[in-house]
DNA sequence: TATACTTTTAGTATCTACTCTTAAAAGCAA
DNA sequence: TTGCTTTTAAGAGTAGATACTAAAAGTATA
């Protein structure tokens, strides 16, 4: 109904953008809207090579559907290369353009806390182990494709309470450091307060 | 082939896991699944109410479209209830057991980290923030199935750095607390030092 | 063992949102 | 008017279902 007297190219051109922007339509709402035909709309989405309305939504649903589970932070711990426990680990994560802000390729500093976080919860010799307290410092950013390397070192162990330090470089480069008071859980199962 | 003699009710319990666990399989694949005829696995989505393969897709495509329209962030964790930029924002997490380490119950820290870390992102008026010095602490382990509400509170603004204080709460209990320094990059998109 | 009931399977018609094909009408330009 | 592009129409076929009817198979009970 909106959109009268439009040339060929022009309706084309703006079926891209309506696509794109809601890929909700089937091809008869299409059509009210351009004020044209189903069958135009047909031709021209064969022209454009625009996927129809069930496989458009079935591509929003899968390329989300994967985000959601890449995003699972969990998983996020790198390659573990190195380990002597309770005194050091090394662990190398291969960053991907998932893990950066929208339209950037700054990766995003909770991935990088957590292969630190993860690297120095595996350097320790306990079955569980919670992050008690940890002073960290981003020193440069990370760009997506980037190979991070962890090391954690173990520099202290008091009662159930362990210290790591963990440094993060690229390319011999420290981007990020971090000390990590590590408690174990195991003698204190019962106990929330830590 | 791999799921044989099950009882109905057994089946229906397993289709409903099934189909959760992915939204993506037809009913003839799912018939071929359980060793069942197509029909029986439509009247058993019948009387458990499970919607069809295409409303299936459908709502996971629409969930995630309206979950990045309705924030840019679309890498917020957990979910944005509040916000005023600059000021301050909360945001509330509702934690599974896929957020735990493997055998107990306890919430990984890099999740309590990544929801702070992510609304003080959110919290402030930047296209691109990044995190330079974050001084954390965590004050008592995390449950799966706690709900966590952050507050986040910009406390000083210097220059492209700014200074966000996050807390968050299980029950009114503060379980963790924050120091964030957020630079913007919007200004030094060419400097790596920061 | 016969009867009753549940569970499973089969078959047909209908639906949506298409594709693919053939064909005709409408618009416009030399 | 002829020739070309653009648009519309009509018909058959498709996937993945719904809705309905009916029959077969399995199981429990008297």
């Amino acid at each position: 109904m909106s959109k009268k007297g439009l040339s060929k190219k022009e309706r084309q051109r703006l079926l891209i953008k309506t696509i794109t922007d809601d890929p909700f339509l089937n091809d008869e709402e299409l059509s009210e809207k351009f004020n044209v035909s189903i069958q135009t709309i047909r031709l021209d989405r064969m022209e454009l090579k625009l996927p129809e309305l069930r496989e458009r939504i079935k591509t929003v649903a899968e390329e989300n559907y994967a985000k959601v589970r890449s995003i699972d932070i969990a998983e996020i711990v790198g390659e573990l290369v190195d380990l002597e426990l309770d005194k050091r680990g090394i662990s190398i994560l291969e960053t991907t353009s998932k893990m950066t802000f929208g339209k950037t390729k700054v990766i995003r500093g909770e991935i990088i806390f957590a292969q630190a976080n993860s690297l120095a919860i595996a350097t320790i010799d306990a079955k569980v182990a919670l992050t008690g307290v940890a002073n960290i410092k981003y020193k440069l950013p990370v760009y997506a494709g980037q190979k991070l390397v962890a090391k954690a070192e173990v520099t202290r162990v008091r009662g159930n309470k362990k210290f790591v330090f963990v440094k993060i470089y690229v390319k011999q480069q420290e981007v990020f450091r971090g000390k990590f008071i590590l408690v174990s859980l195991e003698d204190e199962e019962k106990k929330t307060d830590i």
